[in-house]
DNA sequence: GTAAGTTGGTTGCATGTACAAGCTTCTAGC
DNA sequence: GCTAGAAGCTTGTACATGCAACCAACTTAC
Protein backbone atom coordinates (compact mmCIF):
# COMPACT_ATOMS: atom_id res chain seq x y z
CA UNK A 1 0.00 0.00 0.00
CA UNK A 2 1.03 3.38 -0.83
CA UNK A 3 2.05 6.02 1.96
CA UNK A 4 -0.76 8.28 0.29
CA UNK A 5 -3.30 5.32 0.53
CA UNK A 6 -2.48 4.50 4.50
CA UNK A 7 -2.52 8.61 5.07
CA UNK A 8 -5.38 9.04 3.74
CA UNK A 9 -7.56 6.06 5.36
CA UNK A 10 -6.42 7.79 8.19
CA UNK A 11 -8.37 10.66 6.80
CA UNK A 12 -11.11 9.37 6.05
CA UNK A 13 -11.31 7.00 9.19
CA UNK A 14 -11.02 10.83 11.16
CA UNK A 15 -13.50 12.70 9.14
CA UNK A 16 -16.36 9.99 9.49
CA UNK A 17 -15.57 9.55 13.61
CA UNK A 18 -15.80 12.97 14.07
CA UNK A 19 -18.40 13.91 11.90
CA UNK A 20 -20.36 11.16 13.21
CA UNK A 21 -20.13 12.99 16.53
CA UNK A 22 -20.79 16.22 15.40
CA UNK A 23 -23.75 15.04 13.71
CA UNK A 24 -25.25 12.77 16.41
CA UNK A 25 -24.46 15.59 19.12
CA UNK A 26 -26.61 18.50 16.97
CA UNK A 27 -29.37 16.46 16.19
CA UNK A 28 -30.06 15.64 19.42
CA UNK A 29 -29.74 18.61 21.15
CA UNK A 30 -31.04 20.75 18.51
CA UNK A 31 -32.50 19.29 15.83
CA UNK A 32 -30.43 20.21 13.52
CA UNK A 33 -28.19 18.12 10.85
CA UNK A 34 -25.02 19.28 10.14
CA UNK A 35 -25.74 20.38 6.57
CA UNK A 36 -28.00 22.86 8.08
CA UNK A 37 -25.78 23.65 10.52
CA UNK A 38 -23.10 24.23 8.11
CA UNK A 39 -25.68 26.75 6.04
CA UNK A 40 -27.04 28.62 8.81
CA UNK A 41 -23.26 29.43 9.66
CA UNK A 42 -22.81 30.52 6.11
CA UNK A 43 -25.80 32.92 6.21
CA UNK A 44 -24.79 34.48 9.59
CA UNK A 45 -21.73 35.29 8.50
CA UNK A 46 -22.93 36.65 5.15
CA UNK A 47 -23.05 40.49 4.42
CA UNK A 48 -26.90 41.33 5.48
CA UNK A 49 -27.25 37.55 6.46
CA UNK A 50 -28.49 36.61 2.72
CA UNK A 51 -26.38 34.28 0.41
CA UNK A 52 -27.55 33.39 -3.32
CA UNK A 53 -28.66 29.84 -3.99
CA UNK A 54 -25.74 28.88 -5.89
CA UNK A 55 -23.38 31.07 -3.33
CA UNK A 56 -24.79 28.86 -0.44
CA UNK A 57 -24.48 25.70 -2.58
CA UNK A 58 -20.28 25.99 -3.37
CA UNK A 59 -20.27 27.52 0.60
CA UNK A 60 -21.73 24.12 1.62
CA UNK A 61 -20.27 21.86 -1.07
CA UNK A 62 -23.59 20.36 -2.48
CA UNK A 63 -25.07 20.58 -5.45
CA UNK A 64 -27.98 23.14 -6.00
CA UNK A 65 -30.67 20.68 -5.51
CA UNK A 66 -29.31 19.47 -2.99
CA UNK A 67 -29.30 23.27 -1.76
CA UNK A 68 -32.93 23.75 -2.72
CA UNK A 69 -33.73 21.09 -0.41
CA UNK A 70 -31.54 22.05 2.44
CA UNK A 71 -33.05 25.58 2.12
CA UNK A 72 -36.24 24.61 2.40
CA UNK A 73 -35.78 22.44 5.48
CA UNK A 74 -34.27 25.92 6.76
CA UNK A 75 -37.60 27.48 5.32
CA UNK A 76 -39.76 24.88 7.30
CA UNK A 77 -38.11 25.63 10.26
CA UNK A 78 -38.53 28.99 10.46
CA UNK A 79 -34.98 29.43 10.01
CA UNK A 80 -34.59 31.59 6.81
CA UNK A 81 -36.73 32.73 4.44
CA UNK A 82 -36.76 33.20 0.48
CA UNK A 83 -36.44 36.46 -1.16
CA UNK A 84 -36.41 37.06 -4.93
CA UNK A 85 -33.40 38.80 -6.64
CA UNK A 86 -34.20 42.03 -7.47
CA UNK A 87 -32.10 42.87 -10.47
CA UNK A 88 -32.14 39.24 -11.44
CA UNK A 89 -35.32 37.89 -11.80
CA UNK A 90 -34.38 33.91 -11.75
CA UNK A 91 -32.20 34.69 -8.38
CA UNK A 92 -33.23 33.70 -5.23
CA UNK A 93 -31.65 34.91 -1.85
CA UNK A 94 -31.90 32.61 1.47
CA UNK A 95 -32.07 35.16 4.18
CA UNK A 96 -31.57 34.11 7.79
CA UNK A 97 -33.94 34.80 10.54
CA UNK A 98 -33.85 35.84 14.26
CA UNK A 99 -34.85 32.36 15.02
CA UNK A 100 -32.24 31.08 12.77
CA UNK A 101 -29.23 33.41 14.06
CA UNK A 102 -30.48 32.12 17.81
CA UNK A 103 -30.73 28.77 17.13
CA UNK A 104 -27.01 29.04 15.43
CA UNK A 105 -25.53 30.37 18.58
CA UNK A 106 -26.59 27.72 20.48
CA UNK A 107 -25.99 25.43 18.36
CA UNK A 108 -22.34 26.68 18.14
CA UNK A 109 -21.64 26.10 21.49
CA UNK A 110 -22.56 22.52 21.04
CA UNK A 111 -20.03 22.18 17.94
CA UNK A 112 -17.44 23.82 19.34
CA UNK A 113 -17.55 21.65 22.58
CA UNK A 114 -18.32 18.25 20.56
CA UNK A 115 -15.61 19.29 18.35
CA UNK A 116 -12.76 19.37 21.07
CA UNK A 117 -14.02 16.17 22.96
CA UNK A 118 -14.25 14.07 19.75
CA UNK A 119 -10.41 15.54 18.13
CA UNK A 120 -9.05 14.50 21.81
CA UNK A 121 -10.87 11.43 21.92
CA UNK A 122 -10.00 10.36 18.85
CA UNK A 123 -6.24 11.06 20.08
CA UNK A 124 -6.37 9.07 22.67
CA UNK A 125 -7.99 6.31 21.31
CA UNK A 126 -5.45 6.02 18.32
CA UNK A 127 -1.70 6.60 18.78
CA UNK A 128 -1.84 6.91 14.74
CA UNK A 129 -4.58 9.65 14.33
CA UNK A 130 -3.14 11.81 17.13
CA UNK A 131 0.16 12.02 15.51
CA UNK A 132 -1.83 13.07 12.55
CA UNK A 133 -3.69 15.53 14.70
CA UNK A 134 -0.65 17.12 16.18
CA UNK A 135 0.60 17.76 12.47
CA UNK A 136 -2.49 19.67 11.46
CA UNK A 137 -3.04 21.39 14.53
CA UNK A 138 1.14 22.63 13.98
CA UNK A 139 0.31 23.07 10.44
CA UNK A 140 -2.14 26.28 10.96
CA UNK A 141 -0.74 28.45 13.27
CA UNK B 1 -14.17 31.01 15.20
CA UNK B 2 -11.36 28.68 16.96
CA UNK B 3 -8.39 27.40 15.49
CA UNK B 4 -9.74 23.76 15.74
CA UNK B 5 -12.74 25.05 14.31
CA UNK B 6 -11.14 26.26 11.10
CA UNK B 7 -8.78 23.21 10.96
CA UNK B 8 -12.06 21.09 10.72
CA UNK B 9 -13.69 23.28 7.93
CA UNK B 10 -10.40 22.46 6.22
CA UNK B 11 -10.58 18.23 7.03
CA UNK B 12 -14.08 18.65 5.56
CA UNK B 13 -13.50 20.35 2.04
CA UNK B 14 -10.37 18.42 1.55
CA UNK B 15 -12.37 15.21 2.79
CA UNK B 16 -15.47 15.97 0.14
CA UNK B 17 -13.02 16.90 -2.71
CA UNK B 18 -11.04 14.01 -2.60
CA UNK B 19 -13.82 11.52 -1.92
CA UNK B 20 -15.64 13.16 -4.35
CA UNK B 21 -12.94 12.12 -7.77
CA UNK B 22 -12.47 9.18 -5.63
CA UNK B 23 -15.49 8.00 -6.15
CA UNK B 24 -16.89 9.41 -9.10
CA UNK B 25 -13.62 7.84 -11.51
CA UNK B 26 -14.28 4.05 -9.38
CA UNK B 27 -18.24 4.82 -10.40
CA UNK B 28 -17.41 5.66 -14.50
CA UNK B 29 -14.10 3.33 -14.92
CA UNK B 30 -15.29 0.11 -12.67
CA UNK B 31 -18.90 0.47 -12.10
CA UNK B 32 -17.90 0.37 -8.05
CA UNK B 33 -19.37 2.36 -5.42
CA UNK B 34 -16.54 4.09 -2.79
CA UNK B 35 -18.17 1.47 0.43
CA UNK B 36 -17.69 -1.54 -2.21
CA UNK B 37 -14.01 -0.71 -3.48
CA UNK B 38 -12.95 -0.83 0.21
CA UNK B 39 -15.10 -3.23 1.25
CA UNK B 40 -13.60 -6.10 -1.39
CA UNK B 41 -10.41 -4.44 0.07
CA UNK B 42 -10.73 -5.63 3.11
CA UNK B 43 -11.72 -8.75 2.05
CA UNK B 44 -8.98 -8.96 -0.17
CA UNK B 45 -6.66 -8.56 2.84
CA UNK B 46 -8.29 -11.08 5.12
CA UNK B 47 -7.13 -14.67 6.04
CA UNK B 48 -8.82 -16.53 3.88
CA UNK B 49 -10.26 -14.02 1.50
CA UNK B 50 -13.50 -13.60 4.42
CA UNK B 51 -15.15 -12.12 6.97
CA UNK B 52 -17.76 -11.60 9.30
CA UNK B 53 -20.70 -9.29 8.80
CA UNK B 54 -19.66 -7.53 11.60
CA UNK B 55 -15.77 -7.53 11.15
CA UNK B 56 -16.97 -6.01 7.82
CA UNK B 57 -18.92 -3.10 9.18
CA UNK B 58 -16.34 -2.10 11.76
CA UNK B 59 -13.70 -2.32 8.73
CA UNK B 60 -15.32 -0.13 6.51
CA UNK B 61 -16.65 2.05 9.20
CA UNK B 62 -20.59 1.33 8.08
CA UNK B 63 -22.79 -0.15 10.44
CA UNK B 64 -24.93 -3.35 10.30
CA UNK B 65 -27.80 -2.57 7.96
CA UNK B 66 -25.70 -0.77 5.67
CA UNK B 67 -23.40 -3.44 5.43
CA UNK B 68 -26.03 -6.21 5.14
CA UNK B 69 -27.05 -4.27 1.90
CA UNK B 70 -23.59 -3.60 0.74
CA UNK B 71 -22.89 -7.11 0.94
CA UNK B 72 -26.37 -7.85 -0.75
CA UNK B 73 -24.70 -5.75 -3.89
CA UNK B 74 -21.22 -7.33 -3.88
CA UNK B 75 -23.47 -10.81 -4.02
CA UNK B 76 -25.91 -9.45 -7.15
CA UNK B 77 -22.32 -8.34 -8.94
CA UNK B 78 -20.66 -11.84 -8.08
CA UNK B 79 -17.52 -10.03 -5.98
CA UNK B 80 -18.25 -12.30 -3.02
CA UNK B 81 -20.57 -14.99 -1.76
CA UNK B 82 -22.18 -15.63 1.58
CA UNK B 83 -20.89 -18.29 3.62
CA UNK B 84 -22.24 -19.51 6.26
CA UNK B 85 -20.42 -19.55 9.73
CA UNK B 86 -19.97 -23.68 11.07
CA UNK B 87 -19.53 -22.99 14.79
CA UNK B 88 -21.78 -19.94 14.97
CA UNK B 89 -25.20 -20.89 13.01
CA UNK B 90 -26.03 -17.10 13.78
CA UNK B 91 -22.92 -15.56 11.66
CA UNK B 92 -22.04 -14.93 7.79
CA UNK B 93 -18.94 -14.60 6.11
CA UNK B 94 -19.04 -12.50 3.36
CA UNK B 95 -16.22 -14.55 1.48
CA UNK B 96 -14.61 -12.43 -1.93
CA UNK B 97 -14.43 -14.28 -5.64
CA UNK B 98 -12.10 -14.53 -7.84
CA UNK B 99 -13.97 -11.75 -10.19
CA UNK B 100 -14.23 -9.69 -7.10
CA UNK B 101 -10.28 -9.95 -6.51
CA UNK B 102 -9.72 -9.17 -10.42
CA UNK B 103 -12.07 -6.21 -9.83
CA UNK B 104 -10.36 -4.95 -7.09
CA UNK B 105 -7.09 -5.58 -7.73
CA UNK B 106 -7.86 -3.07 -11.41
CA UNK B 107 -10.13 -1.02 -9.26
CA UNK B 108 -6.89 -0.12 -6.99
CA UNK B 109 -4.75 1.10 -10.31
CA UNK B 110 -7.44 3.57 -10.51
CA UNK B 111 -7.97 4.27 -6.85
CA UNK B 112 -4.27 5.13 -6.13
CA UNK B 113 -3.83 6.95 -9.45
CA UNK B 114 -7.05 9.22 -8.45
CA UNK B 115 -5.72 9.91 -5.03
CA UNK B 116 -2.64 11.34 -5.79
CA UNK B 117 -3.94 13.54 -8.85
CA UNK B 118 -6.48 14.66 -7.02
CA UNK B 119 -4.35 15.28 -3.41
CA UNK B 120 -1.68 17.15 -5.76
CA UNK B 121 -4.78 19.14 -6.99
CA UNK B 122 -6.22 20.25 -4.36
CA UNK B 123 -2.36 21.28 -3.10
CA UNK B 124 -2.16 23.36 -6.09
CA UNK B 125 -5.89 25.34 -5.93
CA UNK B 126 -5.37 25.94 -2.15
CA UNK B 127 -2.14 27.42 -0.22
CA UNK B 128 -3.80 26.83 2.72
CA UNK B 129 -4.74 22.75 2.02
CA UNK B 130 -1.52 22.38 0.49
CA UNK B 131 0.52 23.40 4.05
CA UNK B 132 -2.41 20.81 5.72
CA UNK B 133 -1.40 18.26 3.10
CA UNK B 134 1.99 18.54 3.77
CA UNK B 135 1.61 18.30 7.25
CA UNK B 136 0.16 15.06 7.02
CA UNK B 137 2.57 13.39 4.65
CA UNK B 138 5.21 14.46 6.89
CA UNK B 139 3.44 13.08 9.65
CA UNK B 140 3.42 9.52 8.53
CA UNK B 141 6.57 8.40 7.95
C1' DG C 1 -32.75 -27.69 31.42
C1' DT C 2 -35.15 -23.56 31.25
C1' DA C 3 -35.65 -18.62 31.48
C1' DA C 4 -33.51 -14.19 30.78
C1' DG C 5 -30.58 -11.63 28.41
C1' DT C 6 -27.10 -10.93 24.68
C1' DT C 7 -25.27 -11.16 20.05
C1' DG C 8 -25.45 -11.49 14.81
C1' DG C 9 -27.93 -10.32 11.08
C1' DT C 10 -31.95 -8.58 8.26
C1' DT C 11 -35.96 -5.66 7.16
C1' DG C 12 -39.10 -1.31 7.33
C1' DC C 13 -38.92 3.27 7.18
C1' DA C 14 -37.17 7.99 6.96
C1' DT C 15 -33.67 11.03 5.26
C1' DG C 16 -30.10 13.26 2.66
C1' DT C 17 -27.77 13.41 -1.54
C1' DA C 18 -26.68 13.27 -6.68
C1' DC C 19 -27.96 13.25 -11.51
C1' DA C 20 -30.91 14.42 -15.24
C1' DA C 21 -34.59 16.92 -17.15
C1' DG C 22 -37.36 20.86 -17.05
C1' DC C 23 -38.84 25.88 -16.61
C1' DT C 24 -37.86 30.67 -16.42
C1' DT C 25 -34.91 34.49 -17.11
C1' DC C 26 -30.92 36.66 -18.90
C1' DT C 27 -27.33 37.75 -22.58
C1' DA C 28 -24.86 37.85 -27.17
C1' DG C 29 -24.85 38.04 -31.82
C1' DC C 30 -27.08 39.34 -35.58
C1' DG D 1 -35.57 43.53 -31.23
C1' DC D 2 -35.15 38.42 -32.22
C1' DT D 3 -33.29 34.26 -31.62
C1' DA D 4 -29.98 30.80 -29.75
C1' DG D 5 -27.86 29.49 -26.05
C1' DA D 6 -26.39 30.04 -21.12
C1' DA D 7 -27.47 30.53 -16.21
C1' DG D 8 -30.32 29.93 -11.88
C1' DC D 9 -33.30 27.20 -9.64
C1' DT D 10 -36.72 23.36 -8.92
C1' DT D 11 -38.67 18.75 -9.51
C1' DG D 12 -38.55 13.56 -10.54
C1' DT D 13 -36.15 9.74 -9.51
C1' DA D 14 -32.73 6.58 -7.73
C1' DC D 15 -29.92 5.13 -4.13
C1' DA D 16 -26.88 4.68 -0.02
C1' DT D 17 -27.14 5.22 4.70
C1' DG D 18 -28.81 5.26 9.70
C1' DC D 19 -32.07 4.01 13.30
C1' DA D 20 -35.37 1.11 15.33
C1' DA D 21 -37.68 -3.08 15.44
C1' DC D 22 -37.33 -7.71 14.64
C1' DC D 23 -36.00 -12.85 14.53
C1' DA D 24 -32.87 -16.51 15.34
C1' DA D 25 -29.11 -18.50 17.81
C1' DC D 26 -26.10 -18.45 21.60
C1' DT D 27 -24.78 -17.90 26.72
C1' DT D 28 -25.36 -17.39 31.54
C1' DA D 29 -27.56 -18.09 35.92
C1' DC D 30 -30.38 -20.48 38.50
Amino acid sequence: MSEDERLWDDVVALHARVEGDLGAELARRHGLGLSEYRALGHLAAAEKGELRMSELATAVGLNQSSVTRLATRLYDAGYAVRDLCPDDKRGIYAVITDAGRTRHAEAQRTYRRTLTTALDAVAEESPRLASLLGALRSALV
